[in-house]
DNA sequence: AAGGCGGGGAA
DNA sequence: TTCCCAGCCTT
């Protein structure tokens, strides 16, 4: 049945990009798998190369403050994954004494660290024999295996079994690696390029015809007036980053959206001190 | 199982 | 405008 791991693996050697992860140390690896949780290499790279500079191993991050890493973290995304990632490395520090964990179940307790990144560290960073199930894995053989345009919203125990069969013995993490890169390259969300593909001949999408998913897309964003006024209060923090409570609650009609808004945003990017907030991208 | 969480670039 | 991106966490 599976006769088509020889052709995956020799497109990748080929074809494969060069990233820097991909000569890192663990630390850098875990570093990458944070930033790319739901943002393109292509905006991760050169965020990458500068913590990596400032920030070379996990102590040296952990000694760093939350207003300073987030700052660092500009306009990545998802700032939460900033002050998560340096919670792991004060764990790291601490307990690990300074070393990636090498176990997934021990990297999976890492806060940040689902099942996706969990796998990936230890597969990347220690060759380990892990099941690497991200978005264009998952893409990729939801079209050559089941015949279906688009995976459903998160992988079923009866997924995780059949991908898992697929693993080689020795070469797991290539095998990850290999078919994560045909996902991301050939094997796109829109306008798959099927010319390219190593096994598009064993194809069952492309054999049907290429059936339109019937799938419900997973979650559509919906800008509600709460993140309006969350936009809202950045906005103006980042004119003017020693705004009072006060001054904020002029910007918008409804008071109580503001405290609300305010609630969410203190978690992650912003600081209060003596009544006045911080955006931390500009402390 | 569903919904929230960012932001930028491509379609 | 909508869609998409090496997901995670809390109801």
């Amino acid at each position: 049945m599976i006769s088509f791991q020889p052709e995956v693996i020799s497109w990748f050697a080929k074809n494969q990009r060069d990233l820097p992860w991909r000569k890192s140390t663990p630390w850098g690896v875990m570093v990458s798998e944070f930033m790319l949780q739901q943002t393109p290499v292509s905006r991760v790279l050169p965020k990458w190369e500068e913590w990596m500079q400032r920030w070379p191993t996990a102590s040296d991050l952990a000694k760093a403050t939350p207003a300073e890493i987030i700052t660092a973290w500009g306009r990545l995304g998802y700032p939460r994954r900033a002050l998560r990632l340096h919670e792991c490395a004060k764990v790291i520090t601490n307990e690990f004494d300074n070393q990636v964990p090498r176990n997934e179940e021990l990297l999976r307790q890492l806060p940040g660290v689902g099942d996706y990144t969990a796998a990936a560290i230890a597969a990347f960073a220690y060759q380990e024999r892990t099941l690497v199930l991200d978005i264009n894995i998952r893409r990729l053989f939801s079209r050559a295996i089941d015949g279906e345009e688009f995976p459903s919203s998160s992988p079923s125990k009866v997924e995780r079994g059949l991908r898992d069969a697929l693993i080689p013995e020795n070469t797991a993490h290539i095998w990850a690696a290999a078919t994560m890169e045909l996902g991301a390259l050939v094997c796109t969300s829109r306008n798959p390029a099927c010319e390219k593909c190593p096994i598009s001949t064993s194809c069952r999408w492309r054999a049907n015809g290429y059936p339109k998913s019937t799938l419900k897309r997973t979650t559509q964003k919906w800008h509600g007036t709460d993140r309006q006024c969350r936009g809202t209060v950045i906005q103006a923090l980042r004119d003017n980053p020693s705004l009072s409570v006060d001054q904020l609650k002029n910007l918008w009609p409804d008071e109580s959206q503001i405290e609300k808004a305010l609630q969410t945003l203190l978690s992650d990017k912003l600081l209060a001190c003596d009544g006045v907030l911080y955006f931390l991208p500009s402390a």
